[in-house]
DNA sequence: TAAATTAACGAACGGTCGTTCGGTTGACTA
DNA sequence: TAGTCAACCGAACGACCGTTCGTTAATTTA
């Protein structure tokens, strides 16, 4: 009865996009059918349909979910009033731990939105558009604290999609036992992104 | 007549990789038919088994290809005779015009080979195996160059990861306009893995 | 208690999937 | 000149795809 708990007893939509993410992660969006959708979530096929309208909304839904608590958590740090290098850290932290927490819609998220209609891939790309430009906000505020220069957009950006490109391919390697925590990953990429490689500890 | 050519005049197998990873670049492996292929190879449906087994072993063929090239081009760099940073530089630098020159096959082999049977994913995972190692020895080597620590396997582990991140990300917003192009990516990439994003110049 | 809404189901639809089969070219070889 | 073989094709196979339909319990609302 509780409203949160560690293990995911969660009803209805919630339960429903969490476990197809788990096993769309696997499989693939084409790869995975709307057959072995109803088995995992132990519903009928068409009981599925009554919580969404289509295997493309589904995805849509997935990845809505995902984008607006990534950008809720960013809007909430740019209110805070704290220095360029910690709100810079606070990004890290955020995003390592919640790729961390949520590997399975992580994987999705960042497969695209090929498979998407104009307007649903339009209402994603406003998401990961002013995602991506608090992250360039708070690593050009933060370039500029460092050197007292003010970098062209470009540059930000390119540096800005580097620091996303090691966050996000975490996925790819990321194993609890051999590379350690969250905080301990988010941690180890701030080092190397703010210092390089070589300011290990 | 020419053996090699800007534009592409392969024919036979090297062809239909070529295209077939174009589509599935933009489609992924489920999504892409084999009539989709037949048609942008210009062949007929039936015609392209004349080439391959199964819709599976083309996977694993452009994988193949991809991950050998890669890999050869790393144990050419093991055999020269430079410092610990020009190899790491040399890696980089292959590595991103690899990766810039075949947009279409990375976003193929960094998307995993879940579909593949086990003979098949173990022979490619040995390339990747092998392709990652000498990657971390070459990270490993230039960390010990620079501090004078030798670093545990698993930090190293880690710092190879973050770098190969910012690497492979690249599928994920390059564009030659904005970005510059492979040589400027890889100078960026080097610089800020080894001293961090505020040493830009 | 009656009505309405929610959540679920089995069965079936037309369409597309990967693959196979039997055949036909045309260039090279013995 | 007969034989071989790589290259290619149209047609069809059974399986699976996403979706829809009509229906039925259970729960909530009036």
């Amino acid at each position: 009865m509780s409203e949160l708990a560690l293990d995911k007893h969660l009803s209805g939509l919630d339960e429903i996009l969490d476990k197809s993410a788990r096993l769309m992660a696997q499989l693939g969006y084409h790869g995975t059918s709307m057959r072995d959708l109803a088995q995992v979530t132990g519903r009928s096929l068409s009981g599925l349909y009554h919580y969404f309208n289509s295997k493309e909304e589904l995805l849509f839904l997935i990845n809505q979910r995902g984008f607006t608590s990534l950008l809720e958590m960013s809007r909430h740090l740019m209110l805070q009033d704290i220095s360029p290098d910690r709100r810079l850290s606070g990004l890290i932290t955020n995003h390592v731990t919640y790729f961390i927490d949520h590997l399975n819609e992580m994987r999705i998220m960042t497969s695209g939105s090929q498979e998407m209609n104009d307007q649903r891939s339009q209402i994603l790309w406003q998401l990961k558009e002013e995602y991506a430009r608090l992250g360039q906000q708070i690593v050009g505020t933060y370039m500029r604290a460092e050197t007292g220069i003010d970098y062209p957009a470009n540059i930000i950006s390119r540096k800005s999609f580097l620091l996303y490109g090691m966050m996000n391919w975490i996925f790819g390697w990321y194993s609890p036992q051999s590379h350690g925590d969250a905080t301990e990953v988010a941690a180890d990429i701030f080092r190397t992104f703010t210092h390089g490689c070589t300011t290990v500890n």
